[in-house]
RNA sequence: GUCCCCAUCGUCUAGAGGCCUAGGACACCUCCCUUUCACGGAGGCGACCGGGGUUCGAAUCCCCGUGGGGACGCCA
């Protein structure tokens, strides 16, 4: 049987990290095993779903490039198709219509509760042989409920998390269709997984609850039951749960924040899964690599600073065009001019071993391209009025020096030499004059790629 | 409250009864490299939640406890 999953999300909100991680290991099961991955959204409940939030889930697995080659297939399309499965099962007899009002609900609800037992339909309108219903009043529009076993046990064995059994006599019988007669969710996910085929169900485990009543009712329809992996969730860098209060952003948020792509899947797949002692890997060889064993199922806290070197090793790794490309546009953000027809190529080369963010790195080399502002303690810590007569020479000698870093070195190194000096007594208050502050890569790289004009008169700037 | 799930260094994890005086990675510390800061290299610190069992032998299996999380919607 050939793999089919699929990613179901609904669109309330940007696609955050947890959402994208599930993708990700959906699309990869499918990759690995020449199957199709399929998106659906979930969008039923009208209130909260949105097409901007449509758009956001499907802008960040762009990115990411979760490419699905189903769909997407939108819940709310599908509606004659519930509608039919409903009132076959209706006919059937495994779902029936119920008449108890949300407040009659509402006050069971409170006394179970009250009587600290688990809250739970009571059964009052569930046909049984022998059973006499009530007397259905004309004034409720009846809910539809799925009339599930009430003896024995669901049993699965999760991927992820192993064996898992409920007792059927700990589920009530949910509703599966409103009193406006539109589906819910527990049902349009068991006939969508039935009809797509959907061989494998990657998800959040928040969902291992329902899993009992989805098996239940795909079984009411005669489908076969797909393998279920439940994916424990990503706690924040605190060890917090992400919630929208708290340090849930959208992935997208991590591209303006600097993250290479590669980075931030790389990061996710290695978050709850492993395959020995490997940590750097491409996504071919993840879905390589990738099963659903090897999964950990317990919580896995987020961690940045892993993340951040990650980063560092893509930014390292990545084709300088690329790189070039991207920090363009950062970039320009900063300084508002195009560094494009300048030295950018071999500015990144100089400065991309020791980066590990891409802003950050944009931000670095900015000086270039912008006159960069050293700081007064800087200034005053480095700019010493010793070294001024030294500075001085420098700067003459510069004015007639071959603009390469070697001979600049040997530029610097003669008058070091000269005025008796150590040579960071020098390339100290270089780096300020020129950058704006005291770190930077070896100071001749620096000035053989900011040019001659542009180094003296940074230089000169300084002089009295 | 009831049901379900989870539990190895600070963090992500390896580990499927002996290969474990518990391995790797991030972070941290030290040293080396060095023109500052990084990068890189070499070391170091650092964990099996507790208690019972099973076994010749348990991080690994079982039970209990503790802690954390989730679910109990005419939300998804």
């Amino acid at each position: 049987m050939t793999v089919r999953t699929r990613f179901a999300p609904s669109p309330t909100g940007f696609l955050h990290i947890g959402g994208a991680r599930t993708a990700l290991f959906s699309w990869a099961y499918a990759k690995k095993y020449g199957g199709k991955f399929i998106l659906r959204i979930e969008d039923t409940d009208v209130e909260r779903s949105t097409p901007a939030a449509v758009q956001a889930i499907m802008d960040g697995m762009h990115w990411l490039g979760l490419d699905y080659d189903e769909g997407p297939f939108y819940q709310m399309q599908r509606m004659q198709t519930y509608k039919k499965v409903l009132h076959s099962m209706l006919d059937a007899g495994t779902a029936y219509y119920c008449y108890s009002s949300k407040e009659e609900l509402e006050i069971l609800r409170e006394a179970q509760t009250a009587a600290g037992a688990k809250p739970r339909y009571d059964g009052k309108w569930r046909p049984e042989a022998g059973k006499i219903l009530p007397h259905i009043s004309a004034e409720i529009s009846p809910v539809i409920r799925f009339k599930n076993p009430q003896t024995g046990v669901v049993a699965w064995d999760d991927m992820v998390k192993g064996r898992i059994e409920i007792a059927n006599a700990e589920l009530d019988d949910l509703i599966i269709a409103r009193a406006d007669g539109t589906p819910t969710y527990n049902f349009c996910v068991v006939v969508d997984d039935f009809e797509m085929g959907i061989t494998q169900v990657i998800r959040g485990d928040d969902h291992v609850n329902n899993t009992p009543r989805q098996i239940n009712m795909l079984m009411a329809l005669g489908a076969t039951i797909p393998q279920y992996a439940h994916l424990s969730m990503i706690l924040g860098d605190d060890g917090q749960k992400l919630s929208k209060r708290h340090g849930a952003v959208s992935v997208m948020q991590y591209h303006e924040d600097g993250y290479l792509k590669e980075a931030v899947l790389n990061y996710l797949a290695r978050l709850g899964w492993s395959h020995g002692d490997a940590e750097i890997f491409s996504m071919q060889q993840f879905c390589e690599w990738f099963d659903l064993d090897h999964i950990t199922p317990s919580a896995a806290q987020f961690n940045t600073e892993k993340l951040n070197w990650l980063n560092a090793h893509y930014i390292k790794e990545m084709d300088i065009n690329l790189l070039a490309e991207d920090i363009t546009a950062r970039l320009q953000a900063i300084t508002g001019k195009d560094p494009r027809a300048s030295n950018l190529i071999s500015v990144l080369n100089l400065y991309r071993e020791r980066a590990n963010n891409l802003n950050q790195l944009a931000k670095d080399i900015a000086y270039f391209y912008t006159l960069p502002q050293a700081s007064a303690a800087d200034v005053e810590k480095h700019i010493t009025p010793e070294i001024m007569p030294a500075m001085q020479k420098l700067h003459q000698q510069l004015a007639h020096t071959e603009w390469t870093a070697q001979a600049i070195h040997h530029a610097i190194n003669a008058v070091v030499t000269e005025f008796g000096l150590k040579f960071p007594k020098i390339a100290m208050p270089l780096r300020v004059m020129l950058t704006g502050i005291a770190q930077s890569p070896s100071i001749d790289q620096v000035m053989a790629l900011l040019g001659q004009s542009e180094t003296l008169t940074r230089i000169n700037a300084y002089l009295k």
